[in-house]
DNA sequence: TTGTAGGCGTTATCAT
DNA sequence: ATGATAACGCCTACAA
């Protein structure tokens, strides 16, 4: 393997000139940035990365910690998207990138986990989905032994950005469109996880629309199931005009449960995940971009990385429409 | 953080010897290891990999080279859980794992290539999905730099080994339930990538099925898309008795073709998506168990990095039946 | 069987 | 501005 020493005598410099040019240091002249460019070029030199982060406590190695639905394995696409995307911009960025999953830490301590990382040298952790009463993670970020972005939830302090949309926003305006659109008043909302981060701040969304339109709204948590959701709306949409669901895989079970009763309620979901495509029906949703969230993600990161304080930083959200035509390829 | 040095010194031992115990060499005293591990417990200490595969070119690091379906995202559930059952059964097996998706080395040559995964100090690949044009891949397979794993294509020498289930028989057997349980002679296959690896192998089964079953089969490239298998059914389905396709997205399409068409024709698949429960009609379909063959790589990719030659590897399959009641959760 | 010491490829801290 | 040189944490001959 060709290293930093051969790069030095091929372009007859020190070994400490070349690593200065490549981790573009000031006060390095321009003669040594042309030689060692040379030289790496001729050489086809890669620097590797392992020894570097070995070496250096500030090269970025990033770990990616996922939520993965062990039993909804259908809306993993968001999962695969958050991945391909962190580790897209991570390779532009040059950060080095492993995965774990959460199911991988399941009985780890906090302790246990926060040495796990170092001992792979992380600096840096982007996750994904965490729950209220994850401790372990929780614990993970309040110790700022590493720079962090949460993805959906509003955990931030000087080491800690989260990214998410505005969620409570979102659901306002696809509910709004969706009730206004067919003139509705009695709303059934099937919510997320009790003292669910996203959870909530979708149902004040929807509490906020309830107000201004002077709805009336029953709300039912689904645990983001689509067997829930389906005996919910079995149960209690009959005499609803409406079922507001806080997820595509819960409004598919409201609209198979709807059509299995043949009778007709406008449905609306949320993520804008492909399987609404083929369910049948149309429904509004909200679109949410999330390879785009996790490039953010990672920029945030690096940002973080390179001492810049943690915040919020805010996405983007679309309303969309899904049928089956728009979907197929 | 804490290091070798510090067990050996807390333990009273000499840091090689620490890492002799570490790694379970010979010659090793029963006193040694009991001092070393509880040294180990008492100080919580975990080896720092990143370290160890400086030091070590054996120690292993693997990489995940992923072909991510752009388009039709609806299927990634299957990258998804090759990516977890990887990581899974790596963490178990104390490698490290980092994931990259094809699209990211695009337009690079193997050589370029080589050097990246050499940068990282990676010693062992899973390739999932490579097709038969994909030089670059075959370029990297064929240099036998690396211990590999080819998953899905009948790559083998002395340091790769292949792992898929036996498309051509699997293919075979899927089609004939369907065919038998409604008296088919004339078959519309939609087969897959014309010179694909598995799309070869289930064309053969077809083939297979067709003469012991003397049928008349109509064979049309459908791509591995949505969009033209539904175009061929359109085109070609009316004057058969069954449509047998190569893949579960394409026999959505040819349902979603035949619903729209308003005849009925039986309908089989290939790989058993979640997606497949969400059409409204059952289909016979073969089940693949992704994240098992994800999992039975890695451990071969282990045998071939502790010294084992190349060889194929079959897996199991299974003949399913889709709907939805199964699916939803 | 145990310990000593050199090396893996970088980065970073010094003199020069 | 450039160049020695000591870390970084671990592995591994080789010597004891």
């Amino acid at each position: 393997m060709i290293s930093i020493k051969d790069v030095a005598k091929h372009a007859g410099v020190a070994i400490s000139t070349v690593s200065k040019v490549l981790n573009n240091y000031p006060n390095v002249s321009e003669e040594m940035k042309v030689r060692v460019a040379r030289a790496v070029e001729e050489l086809n030199f890669v620097p590797n990365s392992v020894a570097a982060a070995l070496s250096s406590k500030q090269a970025g190695r990033v770990a990616l910690l996922i939520n993965l639905n062990e039993k909804t394995q259908a809306i993993d696409e968001i999962g695969l998207q958050y991945i391909s995307g962190a580790i897209n911009k991570a390779m532009e960025l040059n950060l080095d990138v492993i995965t774990l999953f959460f199911f991988m830490f399941k009985n780890k301590t906090t302790e246990e986990l926060i040495r796990y990382l170092q001992s792979q040298s992380i600096t840096g952790i982007i996750i994904y989905g965490v729950s209220k009463e994850d401790k372990v993670l929780h614990g993970l970020v309040a110790s700022q032994k590493f720079k962090c972005v949460v993805v959906d939830a509003p955990l931030v302090n000087e080491s800690t950005s989260s990214v998410w949309i505005d969620h409570r926003r979102a659901q306002y305006d696809v509910a709004k469109k969706t009730i206004e659109e067919n003139n509705c008043k009695r709303i059934l909302y099937i919510a997320g996880k009790r003292n669910g981060y996203v959870s909530d701040e979708r149902l004040k969304g929807m509490e906020d629309l309830a107000k201004d339109l002077e709805l009336t709204v029953m709300v039912r948590n689904g645990e983001f199931s689509e067997l829930q959701a389906r005996n919910i709306t079995m149960r209690y949409a009959k005499n609803k005009d409406a079922v507001v669901c806080a997820s595509d895989l819960m409004a598919i079970g409201a609209m198979k449960a709807l059509t299995e009763m043949d009778i007709f309620r406008p449905v609306c979901g949320f993520d804008g995940i492909i399987l609404m495509g083929y369910v049948g029906k149309q429904m509004n949703t909200v679109g949410q971009d999330f390879a785009g969230i996790s490039q953010r993600s990672m920029e945030e990161l690096q940002l973080l990385m390179s001492g810049e304080k943690g915040r919020n930083v805010q996405m983007e959200h679309t309303l969309i429409r899904m049928k089956y035509e728009d979907i197929i390829c």
